[in-house]
DNA sequence: AACTAAGCCAACCGCATTTGC
DNA sequence: CGCAAATGCGGTTGGCTTAGT
């Protein structure tokens, strides 16, 4: 362990404001070594920051393709429609927004858009109605998941049925052939039938019923949101307590 | 002028996720 | 595969500024 580091472990690390030397320091350290190993800024410039610290710093304000300025009515909307269908997903919104951060958008949202917080009578009031529409919208969800199903064992039971079919013509095929027909004809035959029955199939196939009727494994809360929102109809209702 | 409340924003904290070993 | 470190994210806090009384 070097001198350094030594010494901010005994003397920890530093808060509050950034200082314009600091702000250098952490500027010409990402010139040179670019954006990350945010812990190795402190081993490298001095700095008695911790690496979440910089990193922050450099994210929120020290960035160069920083956007400075208030919020335009352009992005107000963008930021007034993302949130109504992610929610307080303040990175995703940002990454909409260039030159602007999740900080930033929250911090606006939260000054401009947030509702105040209602009286005790008024939260129970409130929670009341939530767990209701929880309710509510679970019951729907279930109903949803269900049709989905269905639609998935149809799909399979056509699927079934279809390569039953399938097995059929070709051992009739089979017998045929062996009986008057040459090999490239039966080729043609055989070609003809499995494009017929992926031409059926193309717009059901499990493949695609999988893409299109269930929702990214990594997302769930997405799916909620959608489904919320789809609920709710106006899509506002991200209420935040 | 002095005080207070509200607005605003930078920074911190804790937790979750990702990455490297 | 499991663990620790690094990173990312959203919520919260604290302090400065401004407007209102």
């Amino acid at each position: 362990m070097d001198a350094i580091s030594s010494l901010m472990l005994q003397e920890g690390w530093r808060k509050g404001p950034w200082t314009a030397l600091e702000d250098r320091l952490l500027t010409e350290y990402v010139q040179q070594h670019g954006e990350g190993s945010w812990n190795s800024v402190a081993k490298i410039t001095g700095l008695r920051r911790s690496g979440k610290s910089c990193r922050l710093r450099w994210v929120n304000y020290l960035r160069p393709d920083l956007k400075r300025g208030k919020i335009t009515p352009d992005e107000e909307t963008v930021i007034l429609q993302l949130h109504a269908m992610l929610g307080n997903r303040w990175s995703a919104i940002a990454r909409c927004l260039p030159g602007r951060t999740d900080n930033e958008i929250k911090n606006y949202w939260r000054t401009h858009f947030k509702k105040a917080r209602p009286s005790r009578r008024a939260r129970a009031q409130l929670l009341h109605q939530y767990q209701l529409q929880q309710q509510e919208q679970r019951r729907q969800y279930l109903h949803l998941l269900q049709q989905q199903q269905q639609q998935q064992l149809m799909v399979m039971n056509q699927q079934q049925s279809h390569q039953h079919q399938l097995q059929l013509l070709m051992s009739q095929q089979q017998q045929e052939q062996e009986q008057q027909m040459s090999p490239p004809d039966q080729q043609a035959v055989m070609a003809a039938m499995v494009n017929n029955l992926q031409g059926t199939e193309s717009s059901c196939s499990p493949a695609s019923t999988a893409e299109h009727c269930t929702l990214p494994d990594d997302d769930d809360a997405l799916l909620w949101d959608s489904l919320w929102s789809l609920v709710d109809g106006d899509g506002s209702s991200g209420g935040e307590y």
